[in-house]
DNA sequence: ATAAACCTTAGACTGTAGTCTAAGGTCAAG
DNA sequence: CTTGACCTTAGACTACAGTCTAAGGTTTAT
């Protein structure tokens, strides 16, 4: 066994639960490279593979696009070979995204909330059962 | 003036920062109805209008589509026909849906602040400034 | 009364992120 | 030595969420 488990595309696809093709159009827009091929031209992918997709998966649900996620893949280019100072930067910025969404979905689970607790009671025709009403109770300051 | 603010979709659109394009089609997909039209056919919106564009955005950045947004809003229809045993369960679905959303984008978020603050020490060349190490000191337990 | 700024519709077009198909090569098991 | 499960490519197709265009009607300001 001299290849330390190398991954072939499907059984990449099955750790990660992306689909193959899903990986290969990964591939093509830069965000995933396998390690090498072999003979047969199969994909051959390295373990942390499966966490850099695991990376994409929850980059993605951040909602950025696949774009970003190149972006913020490729610094690892940049490594060794500018100062750092560029990569903070653009890395801040994206915090200040992550963390606008991150109020925005705070927001939005409060307004979930209290209209799950309007319903609390019961079986009793609740009154006042609507998200925007809950949401009303709920964006004093814009 | 008989009618009390209502918004022609040029006002609702410059008040909500969609466009009207967007506004109309939000309506075909059901999303939003406006108040009433005037005898030229121009939508009027009612001013709690753009509470629910506003509702829907913050929707949209969470995650959901449309038609999941569509869904949330027309809980309203629901009111005072049903038990609202049903649109409790639908919300607290909707909730662990945004709960999972929200570790997920903290997950992220932390592993850019790990990265950021790799880069802290100004203009010398790190020697780790990648997203997938900074995520690999912080996905111990998967 | 006419120009600019607004509104209407239907339908074509765009970008993002896949997903599927066709036609074929490879590998392990019986 | 063939069958089935895997892999390859290129390219067509899809869903979602807009965005834009064309052709025309309305309103407001001068």
């Amino acid at each position: 066994m001299t290849s330390r488990t190398l991954l072939k595309i499907g059984e990449l696809a099955a750790q990660t639960n992306v689909s193959r093709d899903t990986l290969r159009f990964y591939e093509k827009h830069g965000l995933i490279l396998p390690s090498k091929r072999n003979n047969a031209g199969y994909r051959l992918y390295c373990a942390e593979d499966v966490h850099r997709i695991s990376f994409i998966l929850s980059a993605k649900e951040v909602g950025f696009t696949l774009n970003e996620i190149h972006q913020l893949l490729d610094l690892e280019v940049t490594k060794e070979q500018a100062s750092c100072e560029d990569v903070k930067q653009f890395v801040d910025a994206k915090i200040e995204i992550v963390n606008q969404r991150l109020a925005e979905i705070k927001r939005v689970k409060r307004s979930l909330q209290a209209l799950s607790d309007a319903c609390t009671g019961g079986d009793a025709p609740a009154t006042q059962c609507t998200i925007l009403e809950a949401l009303g109770d709920q964006h004093p300051q814009d």
